[in-house]
Formats: structure tokens, sequence, C-alpha cells
DNA sequence: GAACCAATGGATACAGTTATCCTCAATTGT
DNA sequence: ACAATTGAGGATAACTGTATCCATTGGTTC
């Protein structure tokens, strides 16, 4: 369903936007994420070729929001890890009669893929960190503080 | 999403479902869904062990459905065939304080799953054959024959 | 230009899923 | 009892997704 580069993807750019939406190195983020930094570089590659993150070399530089948070849904996270979700676009069994309209099986398989989509879709990163949930995503606390434990190079203030 | 193993569980069911809840042998289901015979067998197995399928040895044996096609559910199979849906029970990242109420980012995540499984609780096997989509599953045809081949077993000499 | 920093890309190892195969046990028919 | 049929179970291979590592390239600072 959400395999574990997905999960990967979605911790860094969830990140990225509570810290303002970078610039932050690899390092500090799968610090940040609990992923493996090593992984992690090659997820953030896939975003930034995506067009989600911007990635700059060199001193100051890192991964950052190509747009704003608000602006980037949960559905174009996963895409970008390919992956996806996996849509049933045509007959598994390569039955030439269900080519075009999926047969009950797999156009109820679809529909509840499709359920899955239209959420992710209309989901931004922004609304996860506004979330009037009880936690917001990666802090160790509840609400009412959205710091988020940076360790290592730049402190902030 | 939907592994290959719980495809072919699926397949297997509907399969039994459509001649009417067998039985046949492991052979005949393989090649009326197209599935390796081999892998096909642990399949059935699996489901055998869940209760959603009774097998009996010798000749005459096979597999059949152990309760009527109406009482067996799409979720029924998938749980048979585990890997499941994969629910989210617990913060992924191991943080204490999400260990009940999953934060916005995974309780939005852990949503869409619920949806998924409300989707399969509620779809019976017999639905899907009586259906009136265009095409039935694993039927070469459109509806009005429910005619599946079955390849005979006899091999020549 | 030199030195350092950080992403890039490729090679490689590891793990879980998928698939094959072979032997054993149970059932049926002669 | 014997032979044929068919599922049960385990060992193993192939494949894909996951993860690590290292040399290279691009960029910043002095």
């Amino acid at each position: 369903m959400i395999s574990q580069t997905n999960e990967y993807a979605l911790r860094a750019v969830v990140h990225l936007s509570a810290i303002g939406g970078g610039p932050a190195v690899t390092e500090d983020i799968a610090e940040a994420t609990r992923v493996p930094a090593g992984y992690l570089a090659r997820v953030l590659r896939s975003l930034s070729k995506a067009g989600i993150l911007t990635a700059q070399r060199g001193i100051g530089g890192g991964f950052a929001l190509a747009k704003p948070a608000g602006r980037i849904t949960v559905w174009d996270v996963l895409e970008a890890t390919e992956s996806g979700i996996g849509r049933i676009e045509s007959c598994p069994l390569g039955i030439q009669s269900h080519g075009k309209s999926l047969c009950a099986l797999h156009a109820l398989l679809d529909d509840a893929i499709a359920g899955v989509e239209r959420q992710f879709r209309a989901a931004t990163i922004q609304e996860l960190l506004t979330s009037e949930r009880e936690s917001r995503p990666l802090c160790d606390r509840s609400p009412g503080r959205a710091s988020i434990t940076i360790k290592g190079s730049a402190p902030p203030g």
C-alpha cells in the first residue's frame, strides 16, 4: 500500500515544510525523520527530479521545497517516488474483452484505489501541519509548539 | 497495494465460485486463472488454512469453497493471503507521544487504508459474479454466458 | 586557483516477495 | 495390497524493493 520509500519521501517533505521550506542537507533531514541517510539521499533525488524539491550544492546548500507546502499534495509526493499506488489500467490476465472496461473484480479493486488517490490528491502537506489532531507529524510532542529538534550544524536564532 | 499473491487468491476464489463452488484440482484452477501452478498450490493452501476453501486429496478431490460465495468477502481473501493491506497501528517513527493517536500524516494514510478495508469488507465474491458490469471476472467474453474454459486434463498418449 | 562542502550517479549488498521443484502423506479405485 | 491421484510441506532459486558505499561533479568561500 504505502511503501517504505513513500513513507520516507513524505516524512522528508513534511519535515522541510515544518522548518519553513528549507534548505536542509540530507544528513540533517535523515536525522530529523529517522530515515537511513544513504537511502534518503536517493529518495530526495527523486523528489528533486520530480520538481517537488530544489537541490543546491555547496555550503549553505541542501534540499528545499520548490513550491509552498500548500501547493504540494500527498499524491504528488507518492507519484514522485514511483511505485505510486498502482491503479489498474487493464485486465491483469490479459483478457482481450476486458481491455477497456475492467471486469467486476478489477473494477472493484480499482475503485478502491481510486478512492485513495482522490483522498491523497486533496490533501496538501500544509494541511498536515496545521491539522488539529493531537500530534503533528514528526513532532515528538503534541501541538502548540511546532518545534522540531534539528541536531547539529545550524541552530536557528 | 494489491500484491500479486492477493490477485492470485482472488482469481482462484472467483473461479471456484463461477464453476459452482468446486471442487477443482490445482492444475485446472491454474489453467483457468492463468496463475503459475506451482505458486498457486501454495496460495490455495493458505486459503484452505484460513477456512475459505476445503481441500480434499485423491481422485475426485481438489479445492472447493468452504462456504457460499455470498458469504465470502474480498477482504476475507486478502486477509487469508497475509500481507493484508497494512493498516497503520502506531507511528512508524516510534515516537512515543504518537503511540495511541496517530499524527496527522499517518492518520491521513490510515484513513485512506481504512476506506479500502471498508469497501473490501462489504464486497462478497458472489456480488462480483452477478455484477451488471460489461465483463465478468475471468471470463473471456461479456455476460450472458458464464462459461469458463477448463482445459481437459487428459494428456495424449 | 585551492580547499571544502554537498548533491549526483553508479556499483553493490541485503531482504522480502514471488515462483519452482521435489518428496511425503492422504484418499480413491482396482 | 497396490497403483494412481492429489494436496502438504519444505528447500531453493529468481526478482524486486530497500539500503549502503564510494568516486565524481558542481558550487561556495577564501
